[in-house]
DNA sequence: GTGAATGTGTTATAATATTAATAATATGGA
DNA sequence: TCCATATTATTAATATTATAACACATTCAC
């Protein structure tokens, strides 16, 4: 088969046609258009059959999409529903939030250990899950089948908990911490950057 | 002034480029040119050139950028320098974890009120400011100074915040509930999605 | 059944963004 | 002072992304 790459803007845009059509889909209904699609998404009609056409067309002319087709299409896409086994290394208030964030389940998330340096943490609970001392990560690490690594410690921390994530063969890193951390090709870092974040939107808040 | 439009790809590699040029400043190196700033930042030379010109030349021709004056110049155009009071409405682990993270005030954020309708959290003290039960919001925005508007609060409740927020005037929302906000044209959301995030990683997991 | 209306799949076009190429300019040493 | 070097500013070329256009399949009303 051709593989044909779909480009990372596709990508993004997802999970939010993923969220659309879950709500579609409680709501009993059935089929809908790229036209409503984009009165919810806000993105142009044609970009979105342009969207679902890069991984086969799924609509019907004259009808539109079925609901739960497209849905089940993108969740196999993004791997919405193959469970990925994750661990944490940090469990300050960030990791603490992020274990207990509720919907992850849904998303295939499992959390199934976090590791900690700070003695006042190690031993605490969180949503069932007692949270180790780091000492034992390799030891873990070495012993589970782990897909995910979330790094949720200090920046001046976070390369050495990416290059042991490395080192024990994850080939994907969540990566919390502010720094651009530096992987093998074949490794996907996901940055999530509160700063940078908030930046963009004093950006806007001065040029608006 | 012609007010060219800067893009927003652009914007968004500004925080990154804050951040090397405030690190290599910290190391006393006065000078940079654009392919030290690629290795650093993993961004063409030609593109961060292209970049810089956006908002002017500032590179001094054989020689690169200076490290200080360029640092100042996207603080400036970032608004990194001004302080942007926020409020905060939702305190449950994501807000106090928000609440709590270091390094905001170097962007300018400053959080000058918390609310919430959960009686167990009204009164809780968050790195010395209380939070005040949400019937207050209303006289607070009414009479304080606040730039931005923080949504911390479940996906339910998040539209009624925005619109609350709308209402007081703010132009800036940081939205960390999964949902799409519907506010005026001169307002502006920039949206964290934990979930989206994790998604883009599930999917890059899977296929690459 | 037939024809108008709907709405996709696909191709064509336009707009943006990125990369490459080149001309211009400051620096520093002989 | 002048030349070689470094490195930007700017223009050009390319690649990517988004929008528009339209032919054609499907539905639904009559």
């Amino acid at each position: 088969m051709a593989e044909k790459k779909i480009s990372i803007a596709v990508i993004r845009r997802l999970p939010k046609y993923y969220r659309y059509l879950d709500e579609l889909e409680k709501s009993d209904v059935k089929g809908v258009s790229s036209q409503e699609l984009s009165e919810l998404t806000g993105f142009t009609a044609s970009q979105i059959r342009q969207d679902f056409n890069n991984f086969g067309g799924f609509g019907q002319q004259g009808f539109g999409y079925n609901v739960r087709s497209l849905k089940l299409a993108i969740s196999e896409i993004l791997g919405h529903d193959i469970v990925k086994n994750a661990v944490m290394i940090g469990s300050g208030n960030l990791g603490k939030t992020i274990a207990k964030y509720p919907g992850f389940r849904d998303c295939g998330l499992n959390i199934i250990g976090i590791f900690d340096r700070n003695p006042n943490n190690i031993g605490q609970d969180i949503d069932g899950i007692q949270i180790q001392d780091i000492k034992n990560v390799e030891n873990f690490l070495e012993n589970k089948k782990v897909h995910v690594g979330i790094i949720s410690v200090d920046k001046e921390s976070a390369q050495d908990i990416a290059d042991l994530y490395v080192k024990y063969g994850l080939k994907g890193i969540w990566n919390f911490a502010p720094i651009d951390l530096e992987v093998p090709e074949d490794v996907y870092v996901e940055n999530v950057s509160f700063t940078e974040s908030f930046l963009v939107l004093s950006y806007f808040l001065k040029n608006k």
